[in-house]
DNA sequence: AATGAATGAGAATTCATTCAT
DNA sequence: AATGAATGAATTCTCATTCAT
């Protein structure tokens, strides 16, 4: 009698393994005959479960996307006003978990990759879009209409470079300081900007 | 005698295709061979030129990286106070000819073959501690001593962070664009920080 | 399950081809993907069963060595005095089987390389001293203390010399010939020198 | 105006580099560009001096047959009586510049590789005639016509594989402890074997 | 469900050789 | 005479994938 409802389980272990190896050895090194063996299992058992190497990749990939969507809902829930609400997409970006060294250097992985590769490229768009979707609703309750796109915008590459510094530092990751930084221009964006300060200054700026 | 000088040419014709055989197929997918044919050579020739793979990739990281400090350097060179240096590096880094799309593919898969290479690794930190000593050689005349290293990694963040975003965008670059948002970003770290102009934002913020 | 217990007769096939190949080509034109060829099986497959190319040609060595052992053990196990002990090391020597001609080519390759691979090199040494220490053990019964050593050294070397001699000719090979040379010999070592039968002769020893 | 004469200059300086890669490398190692390497010219000389790489080695080979004949040689035309010519042709074969790690071990190299390949094997062949020759007219004026064939046979043997245990052991080589051994041997070859010293050990010899 | 044997393509690299200069 | 650029084949080894068991 075969043991029932391995198939979670197994997927589990496989996209966990596969994140792993991409994490500690980059994409061009992960073969499926070493993700096999770090996830303890015979190498032909992976395409019983995944339809090829794409798919596990993918999986892995949703995987990566999906615990930082959780991340970020989590802390949602608990937010009411939408500053709040930033702080929280914020916060859940940077939330430790996110920062254990393999799955950072995993995630840039994924990014270089999804460049080249349809279906990476594609759960890359939908999570993209859906925190801009997120930062956008809520920035339209703080800063000027006009305002809105550009700060968006700003925020979110502010998260994503606060990010590749850190997946590219040797240094072990603050996250508390990442999101001070990123909270901390969060609250430039919302006020309009001082009047210059001194004129030469404001002549650099032309 | 052969063909004399040719191994500058060659270099440069192999380091060229290098480049864009990565930025169209990604790093897993550049083999030394399509680099070869791309540049039109036999394949043999390549380890004539370079002692192996990474010594390839390298020198293809290192023109990468040389290419930018130019384009920074014939900035730097035409400002004169430390807001139109600190501009010069934000638009040197966002000049057109940086955002290719290849190129810009490029930038990524090195990125992130940075992590598990110790020689591309390498390469970027010390370029990356140029960024950093530059930025911060400037926002010492601009900004509190206090304030000085928060400014520095705010600001480099921020320019990786609208970097990656143009180099996943399928949209087209639109690199004036990135720098006036860094360009403004800089104006806000300059600022004291504003009163809280209203209660009711104030309250938003806790 | 795939096709169970392969493993020692793959290993065994793969052996044999090698031994076959490096008889027939020497070692510089033995390939992997030859010795695959010969054994019947796809290329990729040998590193599935030998970690890499090392490993194999030390296993190809390591059975030719150990059938060597088989042969002396299987007549020690019949010799009782120390004298018959020593034929049987002669005899195990020049056993038949040992005198196929890509054997003893196969053989002769090994030697040469393993002056230059430290694992062959390892196991070439392990031989030679059994063997040594066979042959030294039985002398001590027969010869004078001082002259076991050379006597040792001597009929080791002849023993290889007539072997090397039999591998390097073109002729069929007489191994009861290059036995009865070897016995002649020994018995030349176990008997005290006669004394010089004429002074000028033992002047010229001088 | 070129330089005249160049043509012993370079084929010696390629063969003394193809003898000393041989020897340190082995022969499956040894490249035509490693060797112009160590010879201090371009890949491309070799071409110019030799038909291809198989003619350099054979050159190679030559050259190290040379060597050893002129080495015995100048011993016989010091030496009057056949035992004093026979002791030049074993101390020629063991002098001292004959034992330089690099060149005996060339000579396996050689050796091996002299089965598969016909101009190398009829070098070989040529040599071991000529030693043989030597060896037997000396010894046709010592020991009775019935034992000529098998004396030669048994010293050219041993002096072989002397030379063999030289090449293999890591050892330095005493090269004067290997031609008294090969004496001692030769001397008993001369002398009639003596009468059976006890009736058991002549029992263990039937 | 799971194994690991097996394949054949493709990877990086080295090679002997040729040739323009 | 001599260089070193250049080629294309061959090398070892790894890979994704399939399949009999």
């Amino acid at each position: 009698m075969p043991k029932m409802g391995m198939k979670p389980v197994r997927r589990g272990q496989l996209i966990g393994a596969t994140i792993q190896t991409i994490g500690e050895l980059g994409f061009a090194d992960a073969s499926v005959i070493k993700i096999a063996k770090r996830a303890g299992v015979s190498p032909g058992i992976v395409h019983h479960y995944f339809a090829d190497k794409n798919a596990l990749l993918e999986a892995a990939m949703r995987d990566l996307l999906s615990q930082l969507r959780q991340s970020v809902i989590k802390r949602l829930d608990l937010a009411s006003t939408p500053m709040e609400r930033l702080h929280a997409v914020i916060d859940g970006n940077f939330a430790a978990e996110q920062f254990h060294t393999t799955t950072v250097a995993a995630w840039l992985a994924f990014w270089a990759q999804a460049i080249h590769n349809p279906a990476l490229r594609r759960l890359r768009l939908i999570n993209a879009s859906r925190l801009r979707s997120n930062l956008r609703h809520e920035m339209k309750a703080l800063v000027h209409p006009d305002r809105v796109s550009n700060a968006t915008f700003s925020l979110a590459a502010l998260i994503d470079g606060l990010w590749l510094n850190a997946a590219l530092s040797s240094q072990t990751i603050d996250a508390g300081h990442l999101s001070a930084i990123a909270r901390n221009h969060l609250g430039t964006l919302l006020t309009p900007p001082p009047p210059p300060p001194i004129p030469s200054l404001e002549h650099a700026h032309a």
